[in-house]
DNA sequence: ACTATAATATGATAATTATCACTTTTTTTT
DNA sequence: AAAAAAAAGTGATAATTATCATATTATAGT
């Protein structure tokens, strides 16, 4: 069992800000785990309790639609920390996370943290800080969502995965993606996902291999995405 | 002038949690404004370097698009905070916010702030409870805006503005709201929204009043908002 | 290795929504 | 009060996207 104050996933997230006595205590009362690509981290309409510490691997955040589609609304990976809103406020969740590949977490208990949250100002303000620009990610979604056509989306989508998931060593993106998965992210039936990827392809912008998706002309992407 | 610590629009926001001294402090170095209907609070690109009180009226909140629309993605009322942000990270607000109606708001600069979220745990909670409230609010949205059609979200933004803002003396929703301010709520042209807002008053699930909006039938707004 | 299942892809068509053009009504300006 | 401008409303059509059906390919299970 690995211990937070020898982590080096914690400099990617608010635990940075927590001094060495606060992390020994963390690691004292944590629990890691591993799973499974595909299960469930959290599910909506849990009470998370507590906040989990990505250690190694990928996963979608997401909200199941009335319509029955899974909405993905976020994907977090190596470094982050899901379910800060339950030290916050003690809901349900009103989003799920399922693994995207497989995972390595530690799950650090609510009462725990909290005392944190509370005594040490650089923390909380951390916590604060990183949501606030959640919050603002989110803004900008909204207004994309409502304002760009599918098309558009899925230029964006493509370049903003690139950019925070980089590359894999064969060139293509760094997280294996469905072409469900793009249609959940970008708000569309799966066949129309389908067919604009396909599209992209055909006009040399983007390239496959197997599943995974090479962005061939950045540039042309760029124009797509700002609508031109 | 007003003081601060007499002002009952503080019960509705995070500066409830200041103690006497705190709230003095900061009554002494506010400053109170009136907007008139339709003039910017601050816009986007602004370091707003502090946070706005609303004693009265209602403001939207909104992002210009690349396509020329502006996407209200809130409208805030009296007693709420806007521009919290700010205080948390120096950048250019992302967004705008524009009065609805005349406004009375106060600005409290933010370094006279800021010491009270490092040293008031009480304060700073509320402030990330209140930011993780809004966050949620933001990815449900997200969801509506990708899986819903234009008429749900319509029937949806009825029914949530006749929730957060009720009814006025004549039983219609109490803001006032041009066509082309719905359109930009629920993401839809303006002759869209003028198109299903006729709809639902032939429907008789609504009716107008001028330009304002009574419902009629909650019920069947329920049911379409829900995709029936 | 084989089989079954799921995912991807494609064609056709239906549904939804945007755009364009214009008229009517309301609000603002003079 | 009259004129101008803006907002609301309507009709027609175009564009975008969803849905349905089917075929092909990839993956999972045995």
């Amino acid at each position: 069992m690995s211990k937070c104050d020898q982590c080096i996933v914690k400099q990617f997230n608010s635990l940075k800000f927590l001094n060495r006595e606060e992390l020994i205590r963390i690691s004292g009362c944590k629990t890691s785990k591993y799973i499974k690509k595909g299960e469930p981290i959290f599910e909506e309409g849990e009470r998370i309790n507590g906040v989990y510490c990505i250690k190694d691997g990928i996963c979608k955040v997401s909200k199941m639609s009335e319509n029955g589609k899974n909405q993905i609304v976020n994907l977090v990976q190596k470094g982050d920390l899901i379910g800060e809103r339950s030290l916050i406020s003690d809901e349900v969740s009103n989003l799920s996370a399922y693994a995207q590949s497989d995972m390595e977490i530690c799950f650090i208990p609510r009462e725990e943290i909290l005392k944190d949250l509370e005594k040490n100002p650089a923390f909380s303000l951390d916590v604060l800080k990183k949501m606030a620009n959640s919050l603002k990610n989110s803004e900008n979604l909204i207004v994309d969502m409502a304002q760009k056509s599918v098309k558009q989306r899925l230029a964006e989508t493509l370049l903003n995965l690139h950019e925070k998931f980089g590359k894999s060593e064969d060139g293509t993106i760094n997280i294996q993606l469905s072409r469900e998965d793009i249609s959940n992210i970008i708000g569309t039936a799966t066949e129309s996902a389908i067919r604009l990827l396909s599209t992209l392809k055909k006009d040399k912008i983007i390239t496959f291999k197997g599943k995974d998706i090479e962005i061939l002309d950045k540039k042309a992407l760029e124009r797509i995405a700002a609508g031109f």
